[in-house]
Parts: structure tokens; sequence; C-alpha cells
DNA sequence: CCTGTCACTTGACACCCTGTCAATTGACAG
DNA sequence: CTGTCAATTGACAGGGTGTCAAGTGACAGG
């Protein structure tokens, strides 16, 4: 798509970065970023043609410079079923604040744009596919809640984990994010794990 | 703020409401609100200064019309801390599909407009005083979850009960109202309730 | 040394939406 | 007949995205 400098395309995505992870979200333009990369605001341009394909960019090099494979292997090598949901939560739990920026960014995009609002799902889906690697874990121990369909535990868990819950806990409710993490852990046990609250 | 005729402001907050209902969200424009009135664009700024404006007067509107007061009367009403919190989210998991246009629509500006960003928290804080009150019930009966304070437990009911959590079951997941209301009062129970899991 | 290439710059512009302004219409009241 | 007032019409500024055309400057090859 662009045969242009990858020096420049990478000073690009790190301002893109950079603003949107100082809380700038959606108010962050391609004027902005052209700004802080140091260059004209058509050179930006000349290497992302729109603002959704440079964001959805970004998100890709966010998860290549913060290694987010390595933090899920752990989560997949856990032992057990109920191991493997806490390590999960963990991993992922610790993760949004540090994709928080971008993330808004394109959750702002997505009712107006079809490139963002694929470029979230896609995310959100891979997202899912952790939960349900989890969900499955835990039916494979005999462990998962009674009356649940592996599908709908899916749901719930992928829901309890969203980007929006951890907004509203630790930014509108003000919660540290120890509390989240602990807080995530119990909530997703009583919700998909047999018996969750005695454990 | 606006001694105009009271029937064409109706008019405009009635073409309002159509078209955020019918899913629109944050993409109706002020030119297609004033066209579903059958008024010019112009007219719509004679009685609303500002979009911000017409979407919070759009959502007090609602209110009205569908009476909020007497959904919720009945969750007051209830006799014990549980059966509150059940009707509770009973009442507000109901309306929320029938204000999910509006809702959205604010949702969607209130990043970028501080207008929008306090009709929206002051409605969020409304109904986190239902949650607050249904707490308070549990309390009183002792039925609240051990280890848990009745601030961080109504966090955590405000945060289940979100329009967030809605949009993703209901939308996302394509669960049926029903199974929401029913999921949620499982979840609900199990998180902020003494042995919630066993009821 | 000159010429071509290529990444990037500069500056202008179209488009779309919000919000403003001024002049005008048309109905109704005194 | 005239004043008032809601609403209309049309133009325009402002701020963002995305496009376009011409210019610049460094570097490579003949």
């Amino acid at each position: 798509m662009s045969s242009y400098n990858p020096e420049t395309r990478t000073r690009i995505l790190q301002s893109a970065l950079t603003l949107l992870e100082s809380g700038g979200g959606n108010g962050v333009r391609m004027a902005d970023i052209a700004k802080q990369a140091g260059i004209s605001r058509q050179a930006v341009y000349l290497h992302f043609p729109t603002r959704a394909e440079l964001l959805i960019a970004t998100t890709l090099y966010v998860d290549e410079i913060k290694a987010v494979d390595d933090r899920l292997a752990k989560s997949r090598a856990a032992a057990s079923g109920i191991a493997r949901l806490d390590a999960y939560i963990d991993a992922w739990g610790n993760y949004i604040p540090e994709i928080y920026g971008i993330l808004k960014a394109l959750l702002a995009m997505k009712d107006s744009d079809d490139a963002a609002a694929a470029a979230w799902d896609g995310r959100m889906q891979a997202m899912r596919e952790g939960c349900a690697a989890a969900i499955k874990a835990l039916k494979d121990d005999g462990k998962l809640a009674a009356g649940l369909k592996p599908d709908q535990a899916t749901d719930l868990l992928w829901t309890l984990l969203s980007v929006r819950n951890w907004e509203q806990l630790t930014i509108d409710c003000g919660w540290p994010q120890k509390r989240y993490i602990a807080s995530l852990k119990r909530l997703a046990r009583q919700a998909v794990v047999i018996d969750g609250d005695r454990v």
C-alpha cells in the first residue's frame, strides 16, 4: 500500500500512539499526529489513506510493541480451568489500561466508520476467543456452572471483561486497578464456575 | 428559553425521538430532524440552541412519555431487599431498549461535548441512585455480600446494569431480552447478595 | 555535471456538519 | 392597516477530513 519510507511510517504510528495514550482519545486529529511526528499533515496521508486506517495500523503496532502474545501465553499454559480463567483475567485486565487510548478512539469511530468498526470487532473477537478457550478449559474440568451452555458462558465472561466495564469501574468509579482485577476474578468465578463463590 | 410555539417544540422532540429510536444513533443530524418535523433546519435552532441541548431535552421528553417514575415505583415498594433488587433490574433492564437510541447518541457526543457529557452523567447518576437504594435495602436486611462495602457494591451493580452491557449481550451476542434480564438478576445476586448463588 | 526519481512539503480547495446572521414571508391581533 | 412574531430562506464562518497540483531537496546513475 505504501512504498514510502518505513521509518516515517513508524514515526507516524509512534506519534499516534503517544497522543492516543495521553488521553486524547478521539480528540486526536490527523494534524496533531503529523505535528507530533514532525512532518506535514499530507505526508500522513501518503502512508495512511484515512484516519481509520491509521488507527487500525496503530492497534497492530501496539500489539507488536506490547507483546500481547507473551502475556497470553501464561494463561494458555495454566494447569486447571480455574487457573486459566484467573490468568486470562490478569493478562487481559492489565492490558486494557495500556491500550485504552487507542481503543477509545476506535470505539468513537465505530458507529460512523466501517473500517473502524471492523477493526474493533476484530480485536474484540480475538479477545472473545480467549474467553471461549478459558470456558472450554473449565468445561473439560467439569467446573462450568450448572445450566450454563459454553456459548452463553463465553458471552457472559466476554461482557464482564469488556473495555467499557473496565472504564466504568476504574475511571468513573475511581477503583484502583488491583481492585478491578480482584473484583473481576470474583465476579467471573461466580458467573461461570460451578460453586464459584465458595472457592 | 423559548417562547416559541410549544407544538412545534414537541414536534421537534417527537421527530428526534423517532429518528433516534430507529437506530440512527449519532448519525441523526439537525437537518434530518427538521425534515422529519416538516420545518426548516433553522427553526430547530430557534427552539434548541445546540444539538446537545436538543438531545438532552429529548431524554427528558422520553422520560415523560414512557413514565419512568411509575416503573420505578414498583421497585421502591418491594418488601425485601432481594425483591427490590429484582424489581429494579426488571424496571431498568426493560427500560434500556426503549431509550437506547437516545442514549447511544448521547454517548457518542459525551467525549466531545460538555453538555452531552453532563446530560449522560446526570442520567447515569440517577440510575446509580436506584442501585444505591437497592444495595441499602439489602444491607438493612443483612443480606449484603460479606466483605463488600455498600459503595463498592453499588459500583458493581451499577456497572453490571450499564447500557453497554445490555448492548453487548442483546445486540452483539444476540441474546433475547428475557435471557438478558434473567441472567443479570442471577449475576447481580451472586455479586452483591450474601450466598447469592444458593437462592 | 546534469538529469531523473522519489519522499515529502506547501497551499489551495471541496465536502460535510454545526451554529450564526439578516432579510423576508405570512398569519393573526388590535 | 399596521405591528408582532414564528418560521423561512439563503448565505456564511469554523473546524475537521480527504484531494489535488506544483514545488523542493537529497540522492543515484550515466
